[in-house]
DNA sequence: GAAGCTGATATTGTCGGACAATCAGCAATT
DNA sequence: AATTGCTGATTGTCCGACAATATCAGCTTC
């Protein structure tokens, strides 16, 4: 007779109906693209206030689940974007005290087998981009919050030729935590700007010939290139990253 | 004159208090295990109505910004959890199509790296917390269930001896999105049992002596080993991954 | 017939108030 | 000292209301 009994554990409404909606969502039951029920409805459907449906909703809209396009009152099911869950995972590591060089090292763990992935899968498409990001940072190399924007989009692109989502999500918190930073080192490093376009020429040559060792090499390459910038800019890489 | 004006875009308030919320927290105006003031209280500083802050709160919860300790009232301000972002983050993966392979290939990338970093910068605590999770996958080789829980643990457990919290971030919704099927390519593979305890028994012994080359290579050997786990339990490795 | 305007309708964002359930802390009781 | 009962604060949920505006059908105009 000592068994304790299991914590019996209620759930508000609203995180019901959260976890009801998201099932059919992810049971496919609604499309991508497909428009909510309106509010009212769904409240009637659930027996419930519109306030807690409201409630529940907020939950999907934070988990890039629903988004208004641009000023419409229609909520849209979408498939959640990698920049909106990455956004959340950043914020989660800085919270966690993430510093450059956890960051640093992560990415020079990971990137050049993203490049060496991107080179052996990488298809016209993903090849038109990757040119087209590379000749926007050239383009806009003055205006720094410009072309460190391009430097995303650049590494953005070769992980999308892996055509691995999982690379891509995984990818994009990185990039997002470094892009701040990536533009006061630039502004401070005379050949950054030179280096980066380099190594992007490199990189894009070595993936459209489908060359999976040069990738990796010049990837590593190009990450430890910036690892020198941070230094040459004077930037502490053991210090905490903020927003 | 030619400049186009920007879209002027007016956030309802639900989302400015979350907003503002979030800021509060990431500058660590709040520290984690405060409790934030009551809802009526935060509706008054505002100057909106609690229906308003009750949005918000959602927002901040479901982000793990917030969560309510067992069945008690007051809302702890916390450091988003591992398992709860990578949570968010296995969904979107799901619902961007990701197959076991893609999973698997990540995961074959990934891994012996880490496994690599943790080698080199393990202390003793996780390696009395590496033993633990071992030995419980032992101890409890009968109960599927639990048994592929404590696989999960132990990449957490080596995860979190790199002492990088991306790569233990990183990890984690791979994991979450393989434990699944995992216990059912267990169940049918006769010798898949001792082959994981072998090779944690390797890995952890190459941990222990911090024997960085060991450790990637014999993970490398783990990571390959599941998925001939899959294909011999006749698990199509291209099949999408469902919740 | 296509394009543009118009007004009715539906929907969202926000508010105020209300009430039951329950949690925290304190007083009373044994 | 430990348990129980009480009180106030807080959350979960509901109802009703209203302004702003997006949507859509119908009408007008070319």
């Amino acid at each position: 007779m000592n068994q304790p009994f299991e914590p019996i554990r209620l759930e508000p409404a609203y995180r019901k109906v959260a976890a009801a909606l998201i099932e059919r969502i992810t049971a496919r039951s609604f499309n991508s693209g497909d428009r909510l029920p309106s509010e009212t409805a769904l409240a009637q459907q659930f027996g419930v206030n519109r306030s807690t449906v409201r409630e529940a909703l907020r939950e999907l809209q934070t988990a890039g689940l629903l988004t208004r396009s641009r000023g419409s009152k229609l909520m849209m099911v979408t498939r959640p974007q990698a920049d909106h869950v990455a956004n959340s995972v950043s914020r989660a590591l800085v919270l966690h005290d993430v510093t450059f060089l956890h960051v640093w090292e992560s990415m020079s763990m990971f990137e050049p087998l993203i490049a060496e992935a991107a080179a052996k899968r990488r298809n016209d498409t993903d090849l038109a981009l990757l040119q087209q990001a590379q000749e926007s940072f050239v383009l806009h190399k003055e205006d720094t919050a410009r072309c460190v924007h391009h430097v995303a989009e650049f590494f953005g692109v070769i992980a999308a030729a892996s055509h691995n989502p999982v690379l891509v999500l995984a990818q994009e918190p990185l990039i997002q935590l470094l892009e701040p930073s990536l533009g006061a080192m630039i502004d401070r490093v005379a050949q950054a700007r030179s280096r980066i376009v380099a190594a992007q020429r490199r990189l894009s040559e070595a993936i459209r010939e489908r060359n999976a060792d040069d990738a990796r090499t010049w990837m590593a390459k190009h990450i430890r290139d910036f690892r020198r910038g941070y230094e040459v800019a004077g930037i502490d890489l053991e210090v905490k990253i903020k927003v």
